[in-house]
DNA sequence: CAGTGAGCGAGCTTCCGCTTGACTT
């Protein structure tokens, strides 16, 4: 048949599809002619976002629609898959990714592509496992695609009928979800355990001593292993009375050795966490930096992607990486190269679609990119690099002394620690591990050291560190709740939506985010709980290897769920208004106290009087300081609400005042202005004057 | 690192997870 010989030259070609774009640009460079590579740019079919969207008594069946914005892409995929012979769908091996190919096979061949597609399978962007995977297509995995579609339609089920029962009982607008309410119940935990705390006073006591012409610092130890906790003053100055005078002997000098191992490359929570700790970066400013590097960057010879993927929950690396560093390694640290590469297998629950974050290539050094890059990107992308290359170099081994010296009945000890070799620490400079040690002067045992004093010194008990980007992040992971791609995400949600803020780096719940969760354990307790992720992620293994339904495990879920969803609606009281608070202020039109309420756009006054006077305005936060001018200072945004908020005068536009800080009380004893709070990792919270004209603008404020 | 600019808001909101882009950092 002639027309079908002609059909088959005209399409030879074949067609790819991944997710991500950057991923489509390497691939087809990979690929070369007869291949052309495609992204669908992450889900394309989904559920509707305005409505439930899933037929409870038709087996939860959900109702997909094509995904708002992506419909033109859809219809570029499609008319190239028209004209391909063959099309693979690549999208990633995990049970999103199965969705992502199944959802565009069923739609491609509703819409008659009569050529054959195929679901092909790789782990890493290498030339060698993309075209061994299109060396063995494979059929799409329908028990991914069911445990995939379960999960949705379970997330749908508990967000979008206990957020409108939010609405109902306390306000518009708000949420609640399987991952950001037990985010949220963390934050609000921790901050009890917080506020429970008792601080207590305790003393600790240490001796400086003399050998020759050094000195040293001893501290005091009990049992030999544990520090003793005098509980005030008075204690520990009898115990220095009781050892006036006597002789400090150097009872034992004893050395070991420690052996350190390099940590294995980086998961996109463990980037979040160093950047955040050694950077000093939000988990979101990491993600926007990483995505930066991930799709390249003009290094003189042209664009060069410098990261792996970044949402990856894998430590894994390829073949090819572990050649080109130990091939780094070998040439420019050469003692440092193990004899076999380092094994760092993923955890057991890793989805394990993408490789660990590693540089694309060792040999661009982070000195070598860094006029290439911005001050952020150079930071990110070293301890990118740092933290892989020295993932294949060896142990660093350290000797640490440790001397025990007694006085009367008390032992106290001194320890040194010294780098013996550095080993993978070599490569280190933005990741170095700082460590503080204590010098000591050459001694043996049974010297007599001179007293030079005792240092008795107060302290008082921590208590528990409130969540960072970091820990949150760490404790997300650690709970298999949420994923790479969700960690920076779900921060911004609950600080966007008013129920955390941020202050000085530390996750502290608003009142709001308080009485959410209160109801939200209240009512449901048993879903908004660590362990409730956990069994559900046990169930979709088993729906995944099909020895269960989808609907069965939801239908499970459902009946209980309902019953629970009706009677809070039935018995619970509702709150509305409570969240309202009374102010000074007065209404201009009719004369009614203000009440400062929580909108869509943030916190406003509105008229006490609504709904019969609608008066609202913004908060006033400061006095304009612009002389004479008399405006009031209030939070705003830019057009479409979008963006950071600023602080500007009312009188805008005939005054044009502006401070992109958040007015505080304070008032600048130089010249008037308001002052700004900032926060500086050395010296914490300080106040600055918002005058750029004025000195106090560049230092510490005074403290009043 | 400095520069940054709307007049809204009392209804139609919301989930999680995949992607990037536009916007800040």
């Amino acid at each position: 048949m002639p027309k079908s010989v002609a059909e088959k030259n005209k399409k030879q070609n074949t067609l790819l599809i991944v997710e991500s774009p950057a991923k489509a640009k390497t691939i087809e460079r990979y690929l070369g002619s007869g291949y052309s590579v495609a992204a669908s740019i992450g889900h394309l079919i989904d559920l509707p976002k305005s409505r439930v969207a899933i037929d409870v008594d038709n087996n939860f069946e959900p109702e997909y629609i094509t995904v708002r914005g992506k419909a033109k892409i859809l219809k570029e995929l499609t008319s190239k898959a028209a004209k391909a012979g063959n099309i693979l769908l690549a999208s990633d091996n995990d049970r999103e990714g199965e969705a992502i190919s199944y959802h565009l096979k069923v739609f491609l061949e509703k819409k008659n592509i009569s050529s054959k597609i195929e679901r092909i399978i790789f782990n890493e962007i290498t030339p060698a496992a993309i075209k061994e995977a299109i060396g063995s297509p494979l059929e799409i995995d329908i028990g991914k695609v069911n445990a995939q579609k379960a999960r949705r339609v379970l997330d749908r089920i508990v967000g979008y009928n206990i957020s409108p029962l939010l609405w109902k009982k306390v306000k518009n607008g708000l949420s609640a979800g399987r991952v950001q309410s037990v985010a949220l119940r963390l934050v609000c935990e921790r901050e009890k355990e917080v506020e429970d705390f008792v601080s207590e006073e305790y003393w600790s006591l240490s001796a400086d001593l003399k050998k020759g012409k050094h000195n040293f610092s001893v501290q005091l130890f009990l049992n030999k292993n544990e520090k003793p906790n005098f509980s005030d003053k008075k204690s520990v100055d009898l115990l220095i009375n009781e050892l006036a005078g006597k002789n400090f002997i150097v009872k034992e000098i004893k050395k070991s050795e420690k052996r350190s191992q390099p940590r294995p490359p980086y998961t996109t929570s463990k980037l979040q966490q160093d950047a955040a700790n050694r950077l000093g970066y939000t988990s979101r400013k990491t993600m926007q930096i990483a995505q930066q590097l991930y799709e390249g960057i003009n290094i003189g010879s042209g664009r060069v992607g410098l990261i792996t993927y970044m949402r990856t929950d894998s430590t894994r690396i390829s073949k090819q990486a572990i050649e080109d560093v130990r091939k780094f390694i070998q040439e420019n640290y050469p003692n440092e190269l193990p004899e076999n590469p380092i094994d760092y297998s993923p955890s057991k629950q890793a989805q394990d679609a993408h490789e660990a974050i590693r540089p694309t290539y060792s040999h661009y050094t982070p000195d070598y990119v860094k006029e290439y890059l911005t001050k952020d990107q150079l930071k990110l992308y070293s301890i990118i690099w740092e933290r892989f290359v020295s993932s294949q170099m060896k142990n660093a081994v350290t000797e640490t002394t440790t001397v025990d010296i007694e006085c009367g009945e008390a032992l106290f000890r001194t320890n040194m620690t010294k780098v013996k070799e550095k080993g993978y620490q070599k490569v280190l400079k933005v990741l170095a591990i700082k460590e503080k040690t204590e010098k000591i002067p050459s001694l043996k045992t049974g010297d007599i050291l001179e007293l030079i004093e005792f240092k008795p010194e107060q302290h008082f008990t921590q208590g528990p560190p409130r969540y960072t980007d970091a820990s949150i992040v760490k404790a997300l992971e650690e709970k298999g709740i949420g994923r790479p791609s969700t960690y920076a995400p779900i921060i911004s949600l609950l600080i966007d939506r008013h129920y955390v803020a941020r202050k000085n780096r530390q996750l502290i719940p608003n009142l709001l985010g308080k009485i959410i969760n209160e109801i939200l354990i209240n009512s449901f307790n048993n879903i908004f709980d660590v362990n409730f992720t956990a069994e559900m992620e046990r169930k979709l293994d088993e729906v995944e290897e099909s020895k269960e339904n989808w609907y069965v495990m939801i239908g499970e879920f459902y009946a209980p769920f309902k019953k629970q969803l009706d009677h809070v609606m039935e018995t619970l009281e509702s709150i509305k208004g409570v969240m309202d608070e009374k102010t000074e202020y007065v209404c201009e039109k009719c004369g009614k106290t203000m009440m400062k309420k929580l909108g869509r756009f943030g916190y406003f006054l509105a008229c006490s009087g609504f709904p019969e006077c609608k008066t609202t305005k913004s908060i006033p936060l400061a006095d304009c300081p612009k002389h004479g001018c008399g405006g009031k200072i209030v939070a705003r945004k830019k057009q479409g609400g979008k963006g950071k908020e600023f602080y500007g005068c009312t009188n805008y536009p005939e005054c044009d005042f502006i401070s992109h800080l958040k007015p505080s009380s304070k008032i600048c004893s130089e010249c008037g202005y308001f002052m700004v709070e900032k926060y500086g990792k050395e010296r914490g919270t300080y106040y600055s004057c918002s005058n750029n004209s004025c000195k106090n603008s560049k230092n510490t404020g005074e403290e009043e």
